[in-house]
DNA sequence: CGATTCCTTGACTGACCTCAAGTGCCGTGG
DNA sequence: CCACGGCACTTGAGGTCAGTCAAGGAATCG
């Protein structure tokens, strides 16, 4: 089972660096963790032509709410959200794309949520109806692109469990967890986990269904007792990954 | 795209009423709606083959969560909801799947949720093995499996959007939408709409992350209001669907 | 007609939201 | 070099709303 595209295994720290902006497919660092990894010469060569690389800077989306301008990316570097926006104007993130992962949806209508980057992102994208077609041809790739929108779905409802909770601290801590499984690194205590935080205090807030002003105090008062470090808005050490855990249990 | 699954339309009231049982997968009335629309004579032989025709009864399980008996359920009358206990003790229901629809997880190791009817249900079952297999000899019905799930996976993160909402009113105005949309029958005058509620407060409070008084108090004000009606338990007749409407919005 | 279960209602507490002010960071420009 | 402004984040005070605990009512079944 290689597709295992959103468990919560840390990627390969290649796709976190510098673009290497490949030429082709063939060479995308992304093939082994994602959808094309078995697809044939043909293929590949087929993905290559409909293909388009973008870098996406902050805030810049890649298609609004109920856009006809029907595109699927492949997220090669950075993080990508999903968002559905509420009537009082607030977002809620209703999902992450991470490196590896396909956003935007094959053979639907129109897209049902906004996609833009989490700070910058490049992506490749490739055509809805264009890929569609491809999907029907190489059942491989179809069948790569079932599990990978199983594994997604998974995703979704654990998501969903943590949501329901009424507390924000045990949000927070999920959040925290789920980051550090994602992009964590080991720090120089091995027990420490060092992580760049791509996310905005607001965008940790959508993310959670919580107010900016509740994460930044939730923030605090862990800071406070210790169980993390944020020198500056950016970096993020985790000392007690324990402490952490056992609030995300419940 | 006929296998709009988890769409909001109504299903044929046919596949809310007594059970025909039917004795081959030719027959079924889910079969227009659900994945094995257009498959061929041979794969609905050995559809049929693999097939357990099951009445759950309140209560029972299907699966429990991490269980290891693999089975997949194509729900044929009732509603099937998927769960993810707390450390806590308590539920938080993660999905629901109506008539046509297919739960459990396909190529997967485990099922992550626990599954069970609200109220009763009548499933067939299939091996997850066995299915699988199918699914992959059978591209038509891998491509319909994937449709359902990208569908599902909308239906999840719609329900996201809706869980992230702080206030109890709002969640429970989406729910009374929900059900009205997936269950309602026009009343008398044709602008109420009369359901059968399926759910007991207990699991609406389970699937809005509230607590069963909240749900309570909640329908309670929406009946002061003049916007619902409940004579009992199980009969619920909306008023104000327009209310109810502008209430879910956000 | 109990007994059980499910639902409703009440009083209270506490957590999160709202509104508002304050702090630190960073780039720009004097 | 510092002054300034903008921005994101933090912190504070107060109110609201959902959770908690507890009691009472209604339906269902023997």
């Amino acid at each position: 089972m290689l597709a295992q595209a959103t468990s919560l295994a840390p990627y390969p720290a290649a796709t976190r660096v510098a673009d290497p902006a490949p030429t082709s497919c063939r060479d995308c660092p992304m093939r082994s963790v994602s959808l094309c990894g078995t697809l044939d010469e043909d293929a590949l060569g087929e993905l290559d032509r409909m293909r388009t690389a973008r870098h996406l800077r902050p805030g810049q989306p890649l298609a609004w709410e109920g856009d006809d301008d029907q595109q699927l990316a492949m997220v090669r570097d950075g993080i990508v959200r999903l968002t559905a926006s509420t009537a009082r104007g607030d977002e809620q993130i209703v999902g992450l794309a991470f490196p590896g992962q396909l956003v935007g949806r094959p053979f639907g209508r129109g897209s049902a949520f906004g996609i833009a980057p989490v700070g910058t992102a490049r992506v490749c994208t490739f055509p809805r109806t264009h890929f569609d077609r491809l999907t029907r041809q190489y059942s491989e790739l179809s069948h790569r692109l079932l599990l990978h929108a199983l594994d997604e779905l998974d995703q979704a409802r654990r998501w969903m469990k943590a949501l329901s909770s009424t507390r924000a601290s045990h949000k927070i801590a999920v959040f925290l967890v789920e980051m550090a499984d994602r992009i964590g690194e080991p720090g120089r205590n091995p027990a420490e986990i060092v992580l760049k935080m791509p996310f905005s205090r607001q965008q940790i807030a959508d993310l959670l269904g919580l107010t900016i002003e509740t994460v930044s105090r939730q923030l605090s008062r862990l800071r406070l007792e210790q169980v993390i470090h944020s020198p500056n808005r950016n970096d993020l050490v985790i000392f007690d990954m324990a402490a952490l855990r056992h609030s995300a249990e419940d």
